[in-house]
DNA sequence: CTGCGTGCAAAATGTTTGCAATGTG
DNA sequence: CACATTGCAAACATTTTGCACGCAG
């Protein structure tokens, strides 16, 4: 699913977005890292290269993409909002030694029989999250 | 599953806490409360009997409790932690239109095909959260 | 030139902590 | 009576907002 520099532009501009370099630095951290990071560990990264990056630019910019729908805010465990580019149907594996969030293929154990109502209740969707630890904790 | 009065006294003192009027009513709220209430919650509905109750002792208790292994914390949609006192093997089904949280029993529609373990990491457990409308909405 | 986007700083939340006064065991 | 617990206020952490400047179309 590899996401071309091209395309990070192509996917800016699809949200209504202008393309600037920090949003460009934004979306390629997204991508790159697989774990799942935080608003303060994507400011911490783009600022390796534009030094004077803002908090504000960093929120904006994945606000906007959440809202666009390409972006999916995840909380686990604390408060803090995490961010994943993937927004295709999938799960999430948590790693309980070192924190890292991993993406699961949405058939990587067999589909959920989970029901369309129960017990009253129009079931729309759900999210199934994984606890243990990662290959490298392991 | 109901916790009577007594029991909330004896639920504190084996989490090894003094009982007091205001520990009390935050268990209280939290067994009574089927919504999986916020600490501001809780704190807003103590009030109404101890209006002088504050913010610490909400969140010293619940933190408490919580490390005790009494009452689970849980963060979904947005940052705010919210506490469940049923920490036996459960499921959340979160209604899209109020916002509230409920229950679901472990077996409710069948045991989960989660493998043990998966491309090299070890599963430990998992939560499985489900999005709709409760009966009350849909 | 028009206006969106940036960066800084301040504000708005939600949660934690320090401490004197109080209530519990 | 000893000391855990309370309530208040201040500190913290995360996210949001206001605004002047700057860059792109």
């Amino acid at each position: 699913m590899g996401v071309g520099p091209h395309d990070i532009a192509r996917l800016l501009e699809g949200c209504g977005l202008r393309v600037t370099p920090q949003r460009h630095a934004v979306v390629e951290h997204l991508e790159r890292a697989r774990t799942h990071p935080s608003a303060e560990e994507i400011l911490a990264a783009i600022n390796r290269r534009f030094p004077r990056a803002s908090k504000a630019t960093v929120y904006n910019t994945l606000n906007a993409l959440v809202a666009a729908g390409a972006v999916r805010t995840l909380y686990v465990e604390d408060g803090v909002a995490r961010y994943d580019l993937n927004v295709g149907r999938h799960h999430h594996f948590v790693c309980d030694e070192c924190g890292r969030i991993e993406d699961l293929p949405f058939d990587a154990f067999g589909r959920l029989p989970v029901a369309r109502s129960l017990g009253g209740r129009r079931v729309d969707r759900f999210d199934l999250t994984l606890h243990g630890r990662c290959a490298d904790c392991r």
